[in-house]
Order: structure tokens, then sequence, then C-alpha cells
DNA sequence: GGACTTTTCGACATGCAGTGTCGAATTTGG
DNA sequence: CCAAATTCGACACTGCATGTCGAAAAGTCC
């Protein structure tokens, strides 16, 4: 979110965010995220890793960059949802359009949501970002209801659409049969049905 | 789950997890987490650190030995449940009926659950522990769909029935002014009618 | 162009988590 | 009393994460 400012003023960077997030999807990738050390990415991206700590605060981090697009995506989205379309219905529709990724992003996706859900480390490196997410869906449906945000009813919604859409995740990378809307959208479905009839696999008809 | 023998062969332990947990405890909530040592811990015990990790394969995993046994209640209670009833029903009973502690062991509960609420590195210490709960959900509902376990359905279940339970604890962790049964109950009953009518918080009626 | 400011970087040091190794300590069983 | 079994403590080591401080590299102003 920094301004590309075309002249800055002191030293110029050795390297970049986006940079060593690629450096490190790929040696995560190619062995292991354990086995990858600080010191190995750094050295890849020809800085010292003290260095790598003024770009992340910690080595999962570097893998949870393009998360808040798709939180702030999501909270637009709910932002100019009409008040007469039934919440979850509004939430289905912000999360579906907060996720429809290019074609040659979506390899790198995949590969990230493998981490996420392969790797026990990674996924706890996860919680604090997801409550970000839980909040823009929790903090939405506690205006449309008129509760306050950290009652237990937009709570409840907030955390349940993320488990969720994690799901649909998870079977998306794991199966990558579909698209991933196609996941998402029968996830959000059932979890707005209450769950009464059992849904069809995406990938299975 | 060891069976306490009465007479085991070489030197007897020099303490127990219960021990090390409720000294954890009780320095976590005194000064935090971050700032509590592993030392400290096993200098309460009057334990070496080296011994601690002989006890526990982590620093966060002290405040995760009673987890096994609600999974293992729910597992049961599942099992128990007749054919006829709902599958979402049969999941809320189930686990109401892990979830009746006794009036003793409240404090602590609600000192963990606070914790967990807290502490972001306790938060993600709990990913891999909550996958263990999810299963006993999405076998569950597996079984009674005809799906297979790893399905799409079966595991948007698992992981949108606990994201709601995980909801209903903060909010009882954090306000105490009710049973955590009556908690745990709204935010079921909500997620099983799909959040269509909002639900009116446990302590404001 | 030279001095000054701004910003990033590298080197060094430190603390803590977690793991491997190995010998010592302590109990039971013969 | 000796042997087997089991736990413990001491030591060493790697890696993550953080603090400090001076050097490097750019722009800015005169």
């Amino acid at each position: 979110m920094t301004g590309t400012r075309p002249a800055r003023r002191g030293r110029p960077r050795g390297t970049s965010t986006r940079e060593l997030e690629l450096i490190a999807l790929r040696l995560f990738t190619e062995q292991g995220f354990h086995e990858t050390t600080i010191e190995q990415i750094a050295a890849a991206a020809g800085v010292s890793t003290r260095t790598f700590f003024r770009y992340f605060d910690a080595k999962a981090s570097v893998l949870w960059q393009t998360f808040d697009t798709e939180v702030e995506a999501i909270r637009s989205a709910l932002a100019d949802a009409p008040d007469d379309l039934p919440v979850m219905e509004a939430v289905r529709h912000a999360v579906l359009a907060a996720n429809h990724y290019r074609a040659a992003d979506v390899p790198e996706l995949r590969m990230r949501m493998t981490l996420v859900g392969t790797v026990p480390e990674i996924a706890a490196s996860a919680s604090v970002r997801y409550d970000a997410w839980e909040r823009a869906i929790s903090e939405f449906v506690a205006r449309r209801v008129g509760q306050p945000a950290d009652a237990l009813f937009p709570h409840v919604v907030g955390r349940a659409t993320l488990a969720a859409c994690r799901a649909a995740y998870e079977r998306w990378a794991a199966r990558a049969d579909a698209d991933l809307t196609v996941y998402l959208d029968a996830a959000l479905r059932a979890l707005a049905g209450g769950f009464r009839e059992p849904l069809t696999e995406p990938g299975s008809g």
C-alpha cells in the first residue's frame, strides 16, 4: 500500500516484500516450511536476515501479504449491498466477488492455500489474520440487525462464515477440479440453509 | 491416559502434567504468556527446562490438556445419537453434553478461555487441536449423509460448528453472566437456522 | 560540488524456544 | 547386591525474533 512515489529520499530498498514473498513461497514448496531458514530466504534476496524482519515481523507472515486485500474487497462489497438483500445473501455475494482471481494468479494462490492447509505452523499463524476477515463480516451483520459488533450473533456469523470458506478453500486447493468460487458458493449456500440438506461435491456431478 | 499403575519400575517422575499445567496457568495469568519463560515454569515445579519438554512438546501445549477429553465426549455422544434425530440437532446435543462442567472447574476453564481468546500466540497454537474437534463432527455428518469424511459438506459443517462454539466460548469467557451451555445452545441454534433470524444476547434478556 | 538530511542496511549481541546426547540418579525385581 | 528400567539434569546446538549502532546510499539545499 505504499504509494509508488517515483523518487524517495534516502537509500533505496535492497528488495521488496513481493520479492521476498515469491522467494519464500518457492523455497517453502521446494523444501518445506520448517526446513527453510530465514537466512536462506534473505540470502536468495541478497539481504541480511536482519533485514528480513524489517519487511515481515515473522517467518510465516510472508505468506499473508495478499490477505488484507481480500478483506478490504469484502468490506467494500458489503458496504454497497442493498438493504433489502437478506444478510446471508449479501455475505455470500461479497465473498464471491472478493475471490475472483485472474487465471495467472491461480497457481500461486493454490500454492499458498496448500501450504496453509498442510503445514500446521502456517495454519497457526493464520488465526490473527482471520480476525480481520471475521470482523468484516460481523460488523456488517451487526449493522444490519442492530446489535453491537461484539455481540454473540454477529460474532457467530462471522466465525461460521469464515469457517465455511476455509473448508471450501482447502477442498479446492486439494482437488483443483473446478473454480474456487464454485466451492465457496456451495459452502455458503449450505451454511445459509442451516445444513438441512446435504450438498453434492462440486466436482462429482 | 497413562493408567495410574501403583508401582512402576524406574525412577519416579518428579512432577506431573497436571502440576505443570496449574503452575503455567497461574504464571500466564499473573505475568502474561510471553513474559513467562519455560525456565520459570520448570523451576516452580522443581524440574529442569529440559524436563518440561518431556511432558509437553511446546510452551502453549500446556493449556490444551483437557481439550482431548471434550473431543472424546463429543465423539461418544454422537455415536449414541438416534438415527431419526436431525443431524444438526444431534450435533447440538452432543456439544452441550460435552460442556457441562462442575462449578469448581469453571474458574479454571474461564481462565483458559480468556487466555485463548486474548493472547494471539495461544490462539495460534489451537489450530492443530481444533482439527480433532472438527473431525469428530465431520465424521459423524459424513456417516449420516453418506459421504466421505473429507468431502466438502461434512468438512464445512465441522468447521462452521466449531466456529460457532468458539464464538460462544469467547463471549462467555468475556462476560461471565450465564452458564456456558446457554451461549453454546444459542450459537448452535442460530447456526442450524441458517442465521435467518437474529439472536438476542443471552445475558441481555 | 559539498554539507546536511533521510532512509535503509549490515554487523553484532542477546534472549528464548525447542531438540539431541549422554551420563547420573532412583526405583523395582531377582 | 546386582541388573534392568525409567526419569532427570547438564551441556551443547540450531533457529526465530529483537535491540542497538554505525555505515551506506540516495535526495536536498546552498
